[in-house]
DNA sequence: CGATTTATTTACTGCTAGGTACAGAAAGGA
DNA sequence: TCCTTTCTGTACCTAGCAGTAAATAAATCG
């Protein structure tokens, strides 16, 4: 049952990883289909008969970053023996790779659709929930700390994991206005700095 | 000494205000100069004359920004008595300026070019300029606040403008996302919580 | 009054956007 | 071998973009 017709000429998947880089260094407004068909090299009919439109491509290079730019991230909340050192080793990850000199920097998440046309809303609307999810997954395992003992019952996880959120969110900005990795790291030492005020119970 | 040709048929303050939200709303290259020309009342060759081109109606937009929106921050952390309570209020100040229901959502000098093609490069670099300046101006306030005594000496004052501009930054990308304004002011909370170990000196 | 200056309206320019029709090329199946 | 299927390249389509030319309207100046 081998594949009929004329076989494809390009490697989908690195053509899949070039658009990804565009869409993540300009923006899904900002990068046009001739952009796109440049970098991956092969014409327009190649890239709608792939890829389907330019949405479902940026969809599918937004699937794409999260499953290689933030498996780390994922990887990192999970396997951190506590809470803490699970959203220590998040942000460290995270802005690291923000200021990695070979990739563009800041999160694509954050970053490439936030504001646009009423007609992207769509787009705008995908990567708004994307963002919502991480912070949920956050709150999720600061909650997991509770259960294992190394967070003190009560605290608000959900205050908490919006707080963080936020700061990760702040260091895609940082990045893009060129901020070091140093830079950025200094910034996660203050957001830790504040994690045993902030855990503390209510008075 | 009075004007000489016909006079203008519309407001040029009013019709910059209009542009100024419109932008706001949907960024500068997600706005076209048709948007413009119908939320300002206007024909092309009006904004035209009136404004240059995109760019620099743009430009005027977002000075106009810093007049009117950046001036409660700037007082703020002007007049706070001490750095803390200056840094405090600013946050709070645009906290609740980023969910008010009557504009658009977060800042726009954080959200409104951001990514976008390269020939618009300029305008992205004016923002993030722009951007760099509020973390120094809130880094000459910490100085201040050693010099008058209320924040200890030895404290980098550099790292902490850093992470409170990063936090406000971020509370951008959380107020497009839904974020209410009670939500907004918790992660105020969180990041203000932390202000006593950021300012101890390290030991 | 007429001359000058400036703003407005309509219509247009050149360009680029996203997307596609069509003809030919390269593979497998019968 | 011929047919079917799928991909490739060229050329094209429609729509929207930023920006402007030209004619006209409304004001001041002399």
């Amino acid at each position: 049952m081998a594949e009929r017709g004329r076989p494809r000429a390009f490697d989908r998947a690195q053509a899949l990883r070039r658009a990804m880089t565009v869409f993540w260094s300009r923006g899904y407004e900002g990068t046009s289909i001739g952009d796109l068909t440049e970098v991956m090299g092969i014409n327009k009919p190649s890239l709608y008969a792939a890829f389907g439109c330019k949405e479902e491509l940026f969809l599918e290079a937004i699937a794409l970053y999260d499953a290689v730019e933030g498996n780390a991230g994922e990887r990192a909340l999970r396997d951190g023996p506590t809470a803490r050192a699970a959203v220590e080793a998040m942000l460290r990850e995270n802005a690291q790779a923000y200021s990695a000199s070979d990739k563009p920097p800041g999160c694509m998440v954050v970053l490439s659709a936030i504001l646009g046309t009423p007609e992207n809303r769509a787009v705008r609307e995908r990567l708004a929930e994307n963002r919502r999810a991480g912070q949920e997954a956050l709150r999720r395992r600061l909650d997991r700390g509770i259960a294992e003992g190394d967070v003190p019952p009560g605290t608000d996880t959900a205050r908490l994991a919006a707080f963080y959120t936020t700061v990760l969110e702040g260091l895609s900005i940082q990045a893009r206005d060129g901020a070091s990795g140093e830079a950025l790291q200094a910034i996660v030492d203050c957001a830790l700095q504040a994690w045993d005020v902030l855990v503390a119970p209510a008075p």
